[in-house]
DNA sequence: CATAGGATCGTAAACGTTTACGGAATGCGT
DNA sequence: ACGCATTCCGTAAACGTTTACGATCCTATG
């Protein structure tokens, strides 16, 4: 009842104006908290705004500050992605949103379609200054997004770690020590033939979680063994898939590291169609959210980790590199790596029985 | 290297006009497919800009021409989203984005955060002109944002159909049919007591699904049972605690339709935790995304569809309201129920013996 | 040759906002 | 009464485009 339709029609400052019969740079400052106006006259004018339904237009604000208010996070929804991405994104996004929504901070999920060049895609978003800063994900091993966004000066942070030199912005989960922790685990349970899935190891993902991986099996004296390392989908069919692959090997693994909880569900269905148990046969160990891994059986022994406080760590390393905003989050380390809780489940509790 | 570091800074249009020496209207003509201008200029013109990167501000074209050539697709980021999203926007976005990129039109998600009220939001989204058009989704039983928009007059199609009157364009997946379909089912295997679980019926998905199933038992000659409703998350919890209620009743359904085929794990886990094989004691039908079902064990009964497809008509239903494109996709049918498909799997295979 | 008309381009206004600047009114101290 | 600082507000320029309009040149036609 607040917005009747009794007025005249709403076009913009002007007619707001107008309509309380003041200038059209008062009603600006009004609005926009600046010191020298009237308190009293303020109150008019919100009043007023609020009951005509006035909200500036985006365009000509953005065209004379040259600032957007507008934040984006770019994502790829690739088939790869689309298989995974799950709830990742949403997570992590309302993570930032909560930091971003005290600064009137607005985000936007910039999605790259599948069949143009995410760099390309990036350079136009840019290009088109629709955003003030820009938070891109799905890291590949060599990006050139970072030379761009680099270049052009456009505040932004990377969810996913840059290999290139340089030092730019970026937040990634663990995923070394995910790999180093469940390495440690499995092989104090006395395995020594330890498989691991991975995506492609162009992705930043991909490889960083085998070379934990590596690196740990060194720590221990174990021969790395590329056989062991399947890129597979990080979907129940790559976790079917992976099965298959290792059980064709002659010298099988008794234990697999898995980059995506949900895989399980195709592993476990293809090695109990071949007559082993996860959990007694064969230790399985999953990477990522833990509450759907319970619900396997046997449990999956994952890692948790909380993606909302990921994304509030996210939105404030990218707001200290803004600097409208870097007064009030100053931060000196813009680079994070960020933690993830074991989750002891059953599926490689098992001791191995020494041969 | 097209991009070299040699040139004056681009600003804007200005500066590639002079850098011409052409005036700034030839530019913005040539630039735009404009036809008075000679092929000579336009040619020069198109070269100077990809050399030297230039790409139109879009808040000043915005300005001018009051059209962003941006299109809106908001989704809610809620709790109860979030567990059962999973995929669906990502995939739906690819086939918006398919046709889309057709007419140069850009797709970005705008995320209600959840602590925010969706109408709120969209009336935020709205006033900050920052879209041409709007998609929608979640919709609910009585939802106000249907109201608003058609109001404002901005072209928009929803992601699930509007119970509200006035003729909304929307598509939406066929919950009828799919309850329809698995009553059906499950009645000529013997079933005559069937579960169903379902989020809030505030939700149209949780109103429209029951309603189905309500009416296909009615059809059967079967009396409706509200006991036999479960409201619960979509998620694997979800799955697990439907179970769980499910074994707390004294005269036991043998039968349950699930509306999110994850919650299959937890139901499984449940109710083989009590004993009960599904499959074999008790029949199991989900809904959509056979891809996972067939991962579990005893493979889940459920409903298909091309998500991509669906993406598609949406766009499709959308451009064809929007003056600019009417032309292009003449639709004269703005609601449209999207079809699935029954993807038998052995969940629910067993005939019950006649008691 | 005169002129109509097409092809091509330059000029300037307009989109809606923010903000630097200056002016008017007021209060205060002398 | 005067000067000065402060408070408040109006004016107008600026942001980067697009586009209506008119100017110029050229060609073809009478």
């Amino acid at each position: 009842m607040a917005h009747g339709g009794k007025h005249p029609p709403m076009k913009g400052i002007r007619q707001l104006a107008e309509h309380l019969d003041i200038s059209i740079g008062t009603v600006s400052r009004a609005l926009n908290g600046k010191p020298d106006v009237n308190e009293e006259t303020r109150k008019r004018v919100l009043a007023a705004a609020e009951q005509l339904g006035y909200v500036a237009n985006q365009s000509g604000r953005s065209l004379r500050q040259g600032t957007t208010n507008v934040i984006g996070l770019m994502i790829q929804s690739s088939k790869e992605t689309v298989e995974n991405s799950d709830n990742f994104f949403l997570t992590v996004t309302g993570g930032l949103q909560s930091v971003f929504a005290r600064h009137n901070l607005d985000l936007i999920m910039l999605p790259c379609p599948n069949d143009e060049n995410p760099y390309e895609y990036l350079k136009r978003m840019v290009a088109r200054r629709i955003v003030d800063a820009l938070i891109i994900s799905e890291t590949q091993r060599i990006d050139k997004r970072f030379d761009l966004l680099a270049k052009t000066k456009i505040p932004f942070v990377a969810l996913g770690r840059s290999l290139s030199i340089g030092q730019h912005p970026w937040a990634d989960l663990d995923f070394d020590g995910v790999a180093n922790c469940a390495v440690d685990r499995l092989v104090a349970h006395g395995h020594r033939r330890i498989a691991i899935s991975a995506p492609s190891s162009d992705i930043n993902l991909g490889f960083i979680f085998v070379e934990g991986y590596r690196r740990a099996l060194e720590r221990h004296g174990i021969a790395y063994d590329p056989a062991l390392v399947i890129r597979a989908k990080s979907s129940e069919q790559g976790g079917y898939q992976v099965a298959d692959e290792l059980l064709r090997l002659e010298d099988r693994p008794t234990a697999v590291i898995l980059i995506y909880e949900l895989m399980a569900i195709g592993l476990y269905r293809r090695v109990m169609e071949a007559g082993i148990i996860p959990g007694r046969d064969i230790a399985v160990v999953g990477f990522r959210e833990a509450p759907r891994a319970k619900f396997l059986q046997p449990p999956l022994t994952c890692f948790r980790t909380s993606l909302h406080e990921l994304g509030v760590e996210l939105a404030e390393i990218l707001l200290s590199s803004m600097p409208a905003y870097s007064h009030i989050y100053p931060k000196t380390q813009r680079q994070m790596i960020w933690p993830l809780e074991l989750v002891p489940g059953e599926s490689d509790s098992f001791h191995l029985k020494a041969q």
